[in-house]
DNA sequence: ATCGTGGAGCGTATTACTTCA
DNA sequence: GGTGAAGTAATACGCTCCACG
């Protein structure tokens, strides 16, 4: 970069451009010259430790190099904006890293979260099947008159550990109970809740629509997926 | 105390020139 | 040898700060 050409680091060339440089019109400057490699070193290493001078101290600089001090002042100024120029780009290049990281990782999020819809989907499909059992068998019982009890009445033997209610659970799965107790098994059952904890403490949305068990009746999975995919900062990515 | 002014210094954009591939 | 890109010294201009009257 800095490669001197045909003046070299001497003295006397440093003295040559200082000449040349005085003979320069103001408006002319064809004789202009690079500094000498000396010059340049020298004014390098003063940069590192100050990149502003002060006036006293660029009046010695300029001395000792034999360069005018508005030369010094101007390289010291255009050293300033390559170094920033320089900064920039270094910046750039650490957002850009971040970035792609980034990207990346939500990347595998949104692949994630299609899982986690698909599955959701498939749970759904499996409550409306359970539901859809429920219908049968109980209308199977109310014509067989054998137990008079309401459904409501079942549920409340099953929770107060009626051991015929626990049979007849046990002989038609999840026919008796509550859409809300279904969804609870299901759930436990889909997601082996107790067996991996860890999905209990995942961070899960702040409106509580996946984790309150109210809410569940008016969970579907294709709402869902479009709320997600509707309008959302997201989208951008998509 | 406040205001106007001029000089110095700075950042930025641009020009003019040099060097090199 | 001609040429375009990159580097760099220098200029132009606008802005801020500060001393001074």
């Amino acid at each position: 970069m800095l490669d001197g050409g045909e003046y070299s680091s001497s003295a006397a060339m440093a003295a040559e451009c200082f000449t040349s440089f005085n003979s320069l019109s103001k408006k002319s400057s064809k004789n202009k010259r690079r500094f000498s490699d000396e010059q340049i070193r020298s004014l390098e290493i003063i940069f590192e430790s100050e990149s502003k001078l002060e006036p006293r101290k660029k009046l010695q600089l300029a001395r000792e190099l034999g360069l005018q001090p508005r030369q010094v002042a101007i390289w010291f100024q255009n050293r300033r904006a390559r170094w920033k120029s320089k900064q920039l780009e270094r910046d750039y290049s650490i957002l850009r890293a971040n970035y792609n990281t980034l990207a990346s990782q939500f990347g595998t999020l949104k692949k994630e979260k299609q899982s986690l819809v698909t599955q959701l989907q498939k749970l759904n499909e499996l409550l409306e099947k359970s539901r859809e059992d429920s219908q049968c068998c109980t209308k199977e019982v109310a014509e067989n008159n054998i137990d008079s009890k309401s459904d409501n009445e079942k549920i409340k033997d099953e929770f107060e550990g009626n051991p015929s209610v626990s049979l007849e659970r046990s002989e038609h799965g999840f026919g008796v109970l509550s859409d809300d107790d279904n969804r609870s098994s299901i759930k436990a059952e889909y997601f082996r809740l107790d067996e991996e904890p860890d999905l209990q403490n995942t961070v899960e949305p702040a409106d509580d629509s996946l984790t309150s068990p109210e809410n569940w009746g008016s969970l579907d999975s294709n709402d869902l997926y479009e709320q997600s995919s509707s309008s959302q900062w997201w989208d951008f990515w998509s």
